[in-house]
DNA sequence: GAATTTAATGTTATATTATTACATATAAAT
DNA sequence: ATTTATATGTAATAATATAACATTAAATTC
């Protein structure tokens, strides 16, 4: 899974002629191997244990970039950042987040359901990306 | 408009026992008086000018009782807070966000969508309250 | 109606999350 | 080789949020 994500990531970057530079990389890798969605700071802290103390903005900018790709997620509510686990990148992202365990799940579905279209049709707005966050209580808990 | 949510706010006080303190009619007054979503510093600095130099904890503790009651909702892309716009409380909320002009659409349906409700029955997951962020582009801007 | 309990606020301090600004380095294009 | 564009390094600080403890005010019990 994660050898996947870095390979994608790499042609990405050669396709679209970005960097895959060493804080972009490990970041990736960091949030690629985390079971749970991280923190700004400790993806930071991570990536101290591999390059020579990092600076906020150094891990917020690789962040950035991955984020602006579509290749991770960031969860709002939690303040935190994710790999996409679709295989094929996409600007939606839908997380169950369990208030008992705090359990996060990707559950994806790669269209904006119908009721959604409508109102956006509605309004007239051009969506281009969107993020749902549901919570409340996982299998484990209930 | 306005006159009706604390109108509201004030039967459901009386009705579960909370207190209608001064901060918490004031904060309330102050978002349903917005036309756009407010940060939290923005409501304390409009608190600010009724009552004597308010500190955060007052003004994330009067949002907080609102939040948790369904009167504002929490826009966590923005961190902001809005009233809720239903004339029903509700535990969801969804929101279109235009990224050229920064409007914020509050975009009201009542029901989880299909798709959506499938995927928690697949995951055996039990909803309390949702928040749906589309970020796009309005008619305005188009 | 005085004593007790509960709910809420006041206040100080600090934790957490994120960005600005400017210098430097590296790669790509001319 | 020079210029331009892209990205990082570093220091400082802005923006968002909470913890901890003291105090006040209302509701409940006696």
């Amino acid at each position: 899974m994660k050898k996947k994500i870095l390979k994608k990531a790499e042609e990405f970057c050669i396709k679209n002629k970005h960097r895959l530079t060493e804080p972009r990389s490990i970041v990736l890798k960091i949030i690629s191997s985390s079971s749970k969605p991280l923190k700004a700071y400790q993806i930071l802290e991570e990536l101290g244990k591999v390059i020579k103390n990092p600076k906020p903005p150094t891990a917020y900018r690789a962040i950035e970039f991955w984020h602006k790709h579509n290749f991770i997620h960031r969860i709002e509510s939690l303040n935190s950042y994710s790999i996409c686990k679709a295989n094929h990148l996409h600007e939606g992202s839908q997380y169950l987040i369990c208030f008992d365990c705090g359990k996060v799940i990707e559950s994806h579905f790669c269209e904006i359901p119908k009721i959604i279209k409508e109102s956006l049709k509605k309004n007239t707005f051009t969506p281009s990306a969107w993020n749902l966050e549901i919570n409340g209580i996982c299998s484990d808990c209930k």
